[in-house]
DNA sequence: TTTATTTACGAAACCGGTTTCGTAGGAAAA
DNA sequence: TTTTCCTACGAAACCGGTTTCGTAAATAAA
């Protein structure tokens, strides 16, 4: 381990050009206080000697970071790695750092990564909540502390702050009357939770659907996975075993299309034909599933992107007031094989 | 916006407990100075007011963040992802803050990202460096500041670190004889770049495995793609097709497994039967490809893992030097439908 | 009993910037 | 010419912790 190397102070830089340190400061930050040639002397010893100042330092006194905290559940699933995407290219832009911090659907690594924020390490959080989460009083902690947050995709109705979703009760809806269309009188629908807000809105534009064309709604096809693999693989085919062919299924979750290929596939059930399938997906891969899977597939890169510069403006801005409501990007309903023609 | 609240300080608690500053400091990091009845007295007046130090006051003192850099080219692919995740568990086990940074492939931005870490901001830096890169005195330039990098997949030979690989050769070497073995006289080397560590020794395992098997090698077969997804797309089709069939594609890259569907599909190939195809992968939807594809999968976690255990055992321990050499995490060829039985 | 240590704590410097406030000297206004 | 106003800069406080060093009281050693 090399010792760290003593780094290179505005002291330093002051004493070599003979100025006062607070005149170094201003002129690096081009202060009208200073004059361009005393700039210009200043600036080109920076270049020369390769000063990068302290963000640290300029933290502790500015009371802020030029940080933002974002708060997923996951990073290894298509529509998280893509709002990250989003996320980055305006902190890049706009000259923030991005903290990332996975919850791993855990109410109390949630809250212990909130509490945290309360120390000041970041000017703004971006987060998506966990499956478990359905208090909120982490959140108003860290509201309270005067730090703004902006859900994105997974949001808590009962806290009022800015939120970016998709439209998830109309894709849901029009995802199973396009299974209905197609000839399904029984749909089910799957997810990993009750307790998600888009897990009930999408479960609410399903049921909007049934409704719409007069199928009634049953418990008995609503199924809620955990986040065991196999424990839910086996949940899966004995659903599916238990079912008519010309069922259609609706899943809510990216993560439980391949599931239901492999079980379609281990009983023999055929894809279209006997089984119908539309999941929530951004996978690039669903095209080149056996066969092209439909998808209603969410703006993800645009839904990070918002939510950051919406962000980013609060937090530039002295009197900018978030938006406190929703701002809805569309998902697209992306039709393939998995549903008949 | 809320103005931000005026922090709790450890001096407010001080006041309130009648002690002297540095005597809450100290209780609060459980300094041996301080007896036990005074550290209950703190502790509970932490508890009760919910005191978060500022973690940036102490990063300017204590000359550390708890905070690592991770550099990778993008965040939308399956190995990256992954790799975040083995990086962050440790993370989060450790205490550590993990900052993000996306190079796009890109050198600039790259060097931009790391003359930044000069600052100080992080205390040690994770990286799988740009496509772009070939030359190295950005990363030169911040070792010689004393902060340790660690290279994981994509490494730079020329720089003595640590780095976190797995066997590029070895597995290309197999994954290339596997095809021979199932019968392809020739084989097409995809990848998207000559210059990086990942590419090399991947091409050299390919060409051991030629000449291995009397095979000889030729510049036609090997294809360097741009990252312009139609651009690349057309230019595999136009070599498709003018191959024979029976031929052996290895892909060196995830990316582009899924335009080799397409193509085939295109062009009416069939995979296996007329091309074969192995791809590097981490994606868990090549066993659900039609047909599922044959990969080398890469312990992308375990990277990750890895070399973040390292970064922080380096970081903790006050004479604790870096291994210099590669740490090498083995790749499994997983063999499915893409190639002959 | 005297001296040496140990224990427990406080004052103050320090980390490296930013910001406030004061001021000399020249320009502009009266 | 006198007064007012800028311009350009410096001294010092400040942000909120950590760390060094000094010391009174308590304890142990001589």
């Amino acid at each position: 381990m090399k010792e760290k190397i003593n780094n290179l102070t505005i002291k330093m830089l002051a004493r070599q050009l003979g100025l006062s340190v607070s005149t170094v400061s201003k002129a690096i930050s081009d202060s009208h206080e200073i004059s361009a040639s005393t700039k210009q002397r200043v600036n080109d010893l920076v270049q020369k000697l390769n000063y990068v100042p302290n963000p640290y330092a300029s933290s502790l006194r500015t009371r802020n970071s030029k940080t933002i905290g974002v708060v997923i559940p996951e990073v290894a699933d298509s529509f998280f790695a893509q709002a990250i995407n989003g996320i980055e290219s305006v902190a890049q832009e706009k000259g923030y750092h991005v903290l990332i911090y996975l919850s791993h659907e855990n109410f109390e690594k949630e809250k212990k990564i909130l509490k945290d924020f309360e120390s000041g390490r970041v000017d703004g959080v971006l987060i998506s909540v966990a499956k478990e989460t359905i208090q909120h009083y982490h959140i108003d902690a860290l509201m309270d502390k005067g730090v703004p947050i902006i859900f994105f995709d997974r949001v808590m109705d009962e806290v009022t702050t800015a939120k970016i979703i998709t439209n998830d009760y109309e894709s849901a809806r029009l995802a199973t009357e396009h299974l209905i269309k197609k000839g399904c009188s029984r749909i089910l629908f799957l997810s990993f939770s009750h307790t998600l807000s888009i897990t009930c809105k999408r479960l609410a534009g399903y049921k909007k659907a049934l409704l719409n064309n007069q199928l009634k709604y049953t418990d008995n096809n609503i199924f809620t996975f955990s986040n065991d693999a196999k424990k839910d693989y086996l949940l899966l085919q004995k659903k599916l075993k238990s079912t008519n062919k010309g069922v259609g299924i609706l899943a809510s979750v990216e993560k439980l299309a391949l599931p239901i290929y492999k079980a379609c596939e281990d009983l023999q059930l055929s894809i279209p034909e006997d089984v119908q399938v539309i999941s929530f997906s951004n996978s690039d891969s669903a095209a080149f599933l056996h066969p092209p899977l439909t998808t209603v597939t969410q703006p993800a890169f645009e839904i990070g992107k918002t939510a950051a510069s919406l962000l980013v403006k609060a937090l530039e801005r002295k009197n900018y007031e978030l938006p406190l409501e929703e701002i809805v990007i569309p998902s697209d309903l992306i039709i393939r094989k998995s549903t008949l023609p």
